[in-house]
DNA sequence: AATGAATGAGCCTTCATTCAT
DNA sequence: GATGAATGAAGGCTCATTCAT
């Protein structure tokens, strides 16, 4: 607010720093003052911008959705008019892709992941605004494969399936980085490993749909 | 540690209390003065028994992955005389109820849990000494279905498919509890829920053994 | 502080709301912002016209001071040509009144009984400007009654004898809110409290100047 | 309770160093930090032995009154074979000393005159066990004096002229400091003060009494 | 002249750990 | 061998004050 071109402004840089140190850390174990020290701030600023750690905390949290979000925008697989496996295959790229961005901006995914393992008071906005609306989507692809006769529990179901595969990719990161590194080695080793997913996952759905 | 027949109640209580504990809690919130408190033993013995609350945390994990183990038997799975089919649906019946189980000892898997998602320098011991023989007893029968000239690489993925949708149900339940409770309501739901992922990975690893 | 004629809102506004704000919470309770917050000035307003918090305090405290004075007037008192007895009465009456107002003006008395009970370095002059003149004046009531050959020590004394009565109902307000409250309930009991006073003390003193 | 004939348990060194410390400052001005630097122990003391700065607070303020009484012990006066004119001198007597004690435990008073101008939670509590014995027993004697008659109201505000004399010399210490030092420069000048209290207030009683 | 942003000192409290017994 | 007392480091937070505008 008071400088314009010169670094960015004290809230936001508190706010990214954030979402770094409490992706590291968990909302415990991450320091007001680490976080402020490595945003060249204050001690104090947290309080004066967000009024408390918790709040901090919680406005982290909804930047990292709107950021992971704005950065693996969904638009194409909203596209009704392809076909239901296509947007599968689609959406699956995109959440593993979003699940694993080890660039600066990855840490979002990884605080979402800490939360969703560790709940705050912060959950349940956080699902209403950002998780139910995945699931909508995915629930509508899925019956599209299904048929308008599946059950209302195998959609769900089938849904807990596809998504508990790729977060396996994000839970289970400590272990796969240990045991099969390769899986996830670089972006053709993502992409092959979200083709997988979608297969898998295919190969399944088009049986139930037979039944 | 030092002792090999004589029963040692404070240590043993101190270490149930603290699976407790961590597992309710996360290794920062819990507070040692809670554990003792429990346990009905001295502030101090946490650091006489343990010498730190880092190393009570680490015996604490070894000791639930023990009794995860030793409640939830791997034995009939073991025998390779059973069709690879009913094998699996037995493992994942197996694995799913070991990681739902809300009883006193449920707690275990909760406690493992946490450590994945939020690794410490006690992860990679608990992984060579759990984690793989777990990997490599599924490998085996994944193996045993898709064929002898199925690609490394996919065996893993499957693999990791089917610890996914398992997984999911401990690492997400936050949101599960929210948005489907029935799944997990009760004893029947969660078999009826181990019998999906046993029936979506089959029908996944059938078209995967065509090919 | 600096300006003679014009009229300075703020200023004024500040001052106002200080002697609340400290009456109602005490010089180190009180915050700068919840004053500069209910005067709706910026938070540097205080620093800006005042220089400190502890400056504004001592301000306020000369203000208070002059405003309960403005506001019970010992005109009338002052006129010697009254009976001793009626002056005393009088006084007392007057005195009693400004103690228990509880209209938005009574606060002045309450923080003037702030800084008497628990002194700052602003009391000095507190003393000098407004305290002496009134003891000079019930001195010389007193000494009327008593007669000329009336000794300064019991003079002095008599004069604590009825300010305490008087300051027993603001110093101990917190006590008889509780043990007594119909002594103070409206404007009628005060009344009769400070004829209690006048009588007492009456009946004191002419026994006092027979001797 | 470790230490036996050495220096005073840490408790009660606490304790007394309180005393000491928010008589001089009040409760929001003096500091934890503060007590326990005067009291040689460590900072968390405080919340070690007494679970927080508000409960040292009120343990201190309990303690100050079992000193004072224990020092300045009502026995004789309670003797009601004695005339009620003497009770009552003694009376004043005694509770002017308490009130004007300058040693290491006339802070007590202090504290306690604090607590009553400016009272915290801790009031309700040491009205009902310390005050109200104290009002009882003088009105007792006020009564006797006055005659079975006497309307209770009167008798009421009574009690409030004779506390009020006293409490003077206490609330008011500032500037009776200041402008009347000698009305407590020793013992003998406090003596006399006492017994010019007990004589006004018995001249206004006997009026009193003949109505 | 007046303000809003930002600061740093200091507050109470918690906690794992240590030490004398 | 085992404990209760005591500690010091660190945590989140509040607040009067300052500074650039």
């Amino acid at each position: 607010m008071t400088q314009s071109t010169a670094v960015e402004p004290a809230f936001d840089r508190l706010l990214q720093v954030a979402v770094e140190v409490f992706a590291e850390c968990g909302f415990r174990e991450a320091t007001v003052r680490e976080i402020c020290s490595r945003a060249n701030v204050n001690v104090a600023s947290v309080n004066y911008y967000f009024r408390s750690k918790e709040a901090l905390y919680a406005q982290a949290l909804a930047f990292a959705f709107r950021e992971a979000n704005r950065l693996y925008p969904l638009d194409a697989i909203l596209d009704k008019g392809l076909p239901a496996e296509q947007r599968l295959t689609m959406f699956i790229g995109n959440f593993l892709h979003k699940l694993l961005d080890d660039s600066h901006l990855g840490l979002h995914s990884k605080l979402i992941a800490r939360e969703i393992a560790d709940p705050t008071k912060a959950l349940d906005e956080i699902i209403e605004t950002a998780i139910v609306p995945q699931f909508v989507l995915l629930v509508e692809i899925i019956q599209q494969i299904l048929g308008a006769s599946a059950e209302k529990l195998v959609v769900q179901r089938c849904l807990l399936s596809i998504f508990g595969q790729c977060l396996m990719f994000k839970h289970s990161r400590s272990i796969i980085d240990r045991l099969y590194p390769e899986l996830i080695a670089d972006e053709s080793a993502i992409q092959a490993s979200a083709e997988h997913i979608a297969q898998f996952s295919l190969a399944a759905l088009a049986r139930f749909a037979q039944q």
